[in-house]
DNA sequence: GGTGGGCAGTTGATCGATCCAATCTCTCAC
DNA sequence: GTGAGAGATTGGATCGATCAACTGCCCACC
């Protein structure tokens, strides 16, 4: 009966188990090629029998880093497809855990502040963070990069072309480009644009991508574009507004900037009781869970989420072990889901 | 020039600072009341004016609790409606930090195995974990309760009813029964039943809803059932071999065990020329983002996951505490949001 | 007047890992 | 045979918080 069983094991109790010292045991895990590998299977083989893990709160105070990085939140808005994330997320997961690292969630409130993100970081909760939320060009971007909070953005930072941080980036112009030549090559000739207002960057950097395609394949666009909210109900009158027009001016096909407004157009569709598809096309953004799974299911531009996460980690171990990086961004393509509604 | 200011500030610095000891500001944070109100004010200050966060990591070497939980995502699965997490996930986020703790995400690779659950207790990464999978039974439940980790199940025991460990589940049976009430005061007689194969106790419980709601009803169920699995394509299989039945056989309304399932009655329906609503109804369950944004909307049965998120973290709470749990359960009521296709 | 008890605040030890500098053990060259 | 030097291992100090025990101090009570 040697010791009380509760505890859970230590670097101390492995080094008695194993008949070495204390340091012998972290070089084994931390540094094993200092070992000579007969003395490395013995402390191998204590650490197995014993079921030692190293205490995480010990070692982060001790090395000054959590090997947690911060992810925040926001609250889930209903009524509307964006639920990207989810995929997003969980590659990043995986991704951090390849090195050695977790994700921590946290959410910041309503209003956007520093607050959080510094608390975190004051408190040493976490390494770094990764921002997602970079809808409007990206306030917070700015913000955090000018207090020296580590972080990587998936967004670029539109509003300063000259901001160091690493980022990563889904092309817009080129996705919408993307379903631009797809609708074309389907016979399209009066296409449609279904965006958001002025001011996003996001927004006209894929509107961009449907003026400067048509204008290469030598369509108008005049009197074929709409601008509004992202909802269900503006992509309703949205394209109420532009179907209720001379049947020769009428256009054949809409691009949109989000499913949620694609989904508020095959309403609209819907009730004026006619089938998308060939006749009539309609393209989304996001390629979310609804477009793949409503009837009819939605074409729509993908973005590659998985690849964007791998990067994003990339961007972090960078950052974490102050390698220099050299170009800060990095701009992945989309690709186009096609389904029912093209 | 006193001290470099790069380094963060600690106790001890706050301590100097504020002209008391160590103690007394640790006391400041986690037990105000046994300062004087004077010295109290005094500590506030210099800790507000120096930007003090106690450091977490040792915080947690020293108590032995790393307030945060572990929350397992598994990978998105693509072409389901399943994306009720998100709902789920922000507010438990939100609820933990009320209570002072964070939410940590991790993997646990393709099979099931306790290993990163343990990994991650060993190494006192996480006080306790929340579970959510519990789709088919919990068998995670099972071991996980065996080897002693804290966890609070979003799920019934439904395998063991003696298990003592806390949960938070939602009534599946009162949810379907909720749907049938409402087909039935809409004049449905026929209802049909689209749901998951036997085995899957979630599924019994949402089915037998529809079988006891029925017969209560006065109305028949024979020959009015599918089965199989949890996908588009089921959903719409089945619903073709429902409806391909004398006129007088064929069901008015279809029930299903989720939206996912709905989907692809509503595909089926779809193809056969019906236009769902009063005529034919069709309601899911979970009422995924899917569910809101599809033309036509679908009905579907609502489960509180803002409720469910905050008893969790109730839970999660006495459980911590090591205050013992009277009744370990609690099922929550759903609702059912009516849209469209009802 | 001595004891006892509550209040306010202090000090040293401790959690479990890693860093650091010093030591020990070889091997090999001269 | 000795010293140099690389390879492997050691004990002590340290990260920054909390715990436990202790010191004054003041007032009440017998």
């Amino acid at each position: 009966m040697s010791r009380h069983d509760e505890s859970a094991p230590t670097l101390a109790t492995v080094a008695e188990a194993a008949g070495v010292s204390r340091q012998t045991v972290s070089n084994a895990l931390n540094s094993p090629d200092l070992l000579r590998p007969e003395t490395l299977v013995r402390v191998q083989e204590a650490i197995d029998r014993l079921g030692y893990s190293p205490n995480r709160a010990a070692r982060s105070l001790r090395t000054r880093s959590s090997h947690l990085i911060g992810l925040r939140v926001d609250a889930a808005v209903e009524d509307s497809a964006n639920a990207l994330m989810d995929r997003f997320v969980h590659t990043l997961v995986e991704s951090t855990e390849v090195v050695g690292y977790h994700v921590l969630l946290f959410t910041a409130g309503d209003h956007d502040t520093p607050e959080p993100y510094e608390e975190l970081l004051r408190s040493a909760a976490v390494d770094a963070f990764v921002l997602t939320d970079t809808f409007l060009g990206n306030p917070q971007a700015a913000w955090l990069a000018g207090r020296g909070v580590p972080f990587v953005a998936f967004g670029r930072p539109w509003d300063d072309p000259t901001a160091r941080h690493p980022w990563v980036d889904v092309d817009g112009h080129a996705g919408v480009a993307l379903a631009v030549d797809h609708l074309v090559e389907r016979g399209h000739t009066r296409i449609a644009w279904v965006g958001w207002q002025k001011g996003s960057f996001i927004g006209e950097d894929r509107r961009s991508g449907w003026v400067t395609r048509l204008h290469e394949h030598g369509l108008s666009t005049s009197r074929l574009s709409a601008r509004g909210e992202d909802t269900l109900e503006f992509g309703t009158r949205a394209a109420h507004a532009l179907l209720d027009v001379a049947a020769e001016e009428r256009p054949t096909a809409f691009v949109c900037a989000s499913d949620t407004l694609a989904m508020g157009v095959l309403r609209a569709v819907d009730v004026l009781g006619l089938r998308p598809g060939r006749e009539l096309g309609v393209v989304g953004f996001d390629d979310s869970i609804a477009a793949q799974v409503c009837t009819p299911a939605l074409t729509s531009v993908r973005q590659p989420l998985e690849e964007v996460a791998v990067e994003v980690v990339r961007g972090l171990g960078a950052l974490l072990a102050h390698r220099p990086v050299g170009q800060p961004g990095r701009v992945l393509a989309p690709t186009l889901s096609i389904r029912s509604t093209s």
